[in-house]
DNA sequence: TTGTAGGCGTTATCAA
DNA sequence: TTGATAACGCCTACAA
């Protein structure tokens, strides 16, 4: 039943000419646009042609014609984070829903403004900026696009943020109401705006209560698992021990954990650890991992939503929307200082 | 000193004017086309022109010309399982420094077949197929692309395999070796080729070692963290508890250690757990996982070089690939069946 | 309600 | 060595 054109695929001309139209009407059958006043008759032929013939619309055709591609970049920081993966995996969700793709570009694989420029000769309609400062791309390459930051507050570009600042506040918060005094911080030395303030809003607690944090238990390294534990084997091995810690995101923290029961530690006897992102193994690690809860999904989500919304013109001014909210789950690493009867 | 026009893009027709020389041969230039012979003079007055106006081309439009996207898309059960999220790094670092775009597909975004008529649509070049079996998909869409299975050998289409069956041979031998006898498996009720076979061999070694697996220690779950942790509850909870276990995935041994833990028993004294991948948390949960090492990064970099190969035409007729090796990384997770002094 | 004509930005094929 | 001219497949006027 399909006459098939050795090689050649079906265009629209086909399945035209097969229904005895024209190709425009083909078109306007075909795209089923909302004013396309066309005879009952007519489109069924159409629509009977394209079937009998398998049709399938080009898409590359369609976007140099209406000169949007209907796809979406994604920058992002390393896929490999889990919670990287649920922004991505929410975006995503929202970009297919709405008819679009996404090209995912990990800033693991090249730079950033490699990354932006390959997009931009792509045509995408769009881009998602995860963690990756926007400052430090090239503002002529973002000034023909649209664009989203996740997590990432500018007054230049619109964005979704989670509330880093409460983020490090509640950890602070609950050491401080377990009785620390002793603490420490870990976390990536970066210019990525939701560790910073991660960071500061914990430190900043801290100072209120009157607890400062001394420059040695004040340790940078990467934001990674093998991160996390080389930076607790140093803060164990140069200063008197804490009795608490705050990793600026759960990987780190759990390889922090990890090297505490290397040590010989048992936690949280002799230290409490708290994480940052709720990622699903949180709870599966050992302790399970008292952390700050942040909506991935949500994130990634949302920040598409917005992103589609200004594509399609629908938001003028982008509403500046609040933080998403963040919470403490209070698991088994952390708990009361131990009292002192040393 | 770029008179940019307002709104419009740059095309090569400005390019063109502004050096003076016609349309296309400022293509021939910009593309620079091996076989292209322009005056020198003539090629730097383009190239210059392009250098002031900024020109970037437009993939869009050079695709339709082609009938080349230069795009691949990659279509993966779940982006969060840490295992896959490594083997689209590999296959985007390969298609990055090829010069192709990756779309990626969730496929619990929705389902694989959809997916491929998006990408279809978008006249990528080439596909990956990550753990979704081809013979599940519509024959007929599959017909036109340049299609690369990763993990899931078929005879119709091409791809890179690991060696699933030694996977389950290798741990079905560390846990005979260790004296186990009483043993079980954890795995999901799925027809994925990699699944299966990391059974078959798994249980196929016990056999032939003449140790049967029974019924009730054979558990299906989903291949998730929850999914082991429930598995090993309900193995836990109705029978005689096995001296040791297998599970299909890493994921799933971390939720599997940690209902054990719950349950209150030490491993590996009160039960060894073996895992397959060798993710990088695997090293990190307590006690260290046993598991048997996948080289995951490897195996997206060559699926991505073979698809890229196919696309090129650079390889005509298949070579039917070695299934990349496997190994046991033994850890803390297993150990000496203990003697029954009971 | 439908068909004609033109354009989207490139690359490819020819003459000149 | 270069420049017309024609695709590529689709969409959007506008005219019939």
């Amino acid at each position: 039943m399909c006459p098939l054109p050795p090689g050649r695929r079906v265009t629209i001309h086909d399945v035209a000419a097969r229904a005895g139209v024209s190709q425009p009407t083909a078109s306007l059958v075909l795209s089923n646009h909302p004013r396309a006043r066309v005879a009952v008759g007519t489109r069924q032929r159409v629509l009977d042609a394209a079937t009998d013939l398998g049709y399938r619309p080009n898409v590359v055709a369609r976007s140099l014609s209406q000169r949007r591609s209907y796809a979406l970049g994604i920058i992002v920081p390393d896929i490999r984070n889990p919670f990287v993966a649920d922004v991505v995996t929410g975006a995503e969700r929202v970009a297919a829903d709405a008819g679009y793709a996404v090209l995912l570009c990990d800033h693991s694989v090249r730079d950033a403004q490699k990354h932006l420029e390959v997009l931009l000769a792509r045509q995408i309609d769009g881009v998602l900026l995860d963690a990756v400062g926007a400052a430090a791309l090239s503002q002529q390459a973002l000034a023909g696009v649209n664009v989203v930051l996740i997590d990432e507050p500018s007054d230049q570009w619109p964005g979704i943020a989670t509330d880093a600042l409460a983020a490090g506040e509640l950890a602070a918060r609950h050491l401080l109401e377990l009785g620390h005094r002793d603490i420490a911080f870990i976390g990536p030395a970066t210019d990525v705006h939701a560790f910073r303030m991660r960071e500061r809003g914990f430190v900043r607690t801290l100072r209120e209560a009157g607890v400062s944090l001394e420059s040695d238990r004040w340790r940078r390294a990467p934001a990674t698992v093998s991160g996390g534990r080389d930076a607790m084997r140093a803060l164990l091995a140069s200063t008197a021990r804490p009795t608490a810690t705050f990793c600026a995101n759960d990987l780190m923290a759990i390889g922090a954990v990890k090297q505490c029961f290397t040590a010989g530690l048992e936690l949280p006897r002799d230290l409490s650890v708290v994480g940052c992102d709720d990622i699903e193994l949180a709870r599966y690690v050992t302790p399970e991992l008292t952390t700050i809860s942040i909506p991935a999904r949500e994130l990634g989500a949302r920040a598409a939503r917005l992103l589609l919304q200004l594509i399609e013109r629908s938001t003028h001014r982008v509403p500046t929307a609040r933080p998403l909210p963040v919470r403490l789950v209070a698991r088994a690493s952390s708990g009361r200082v131990p009292s002192r009867s040393a």
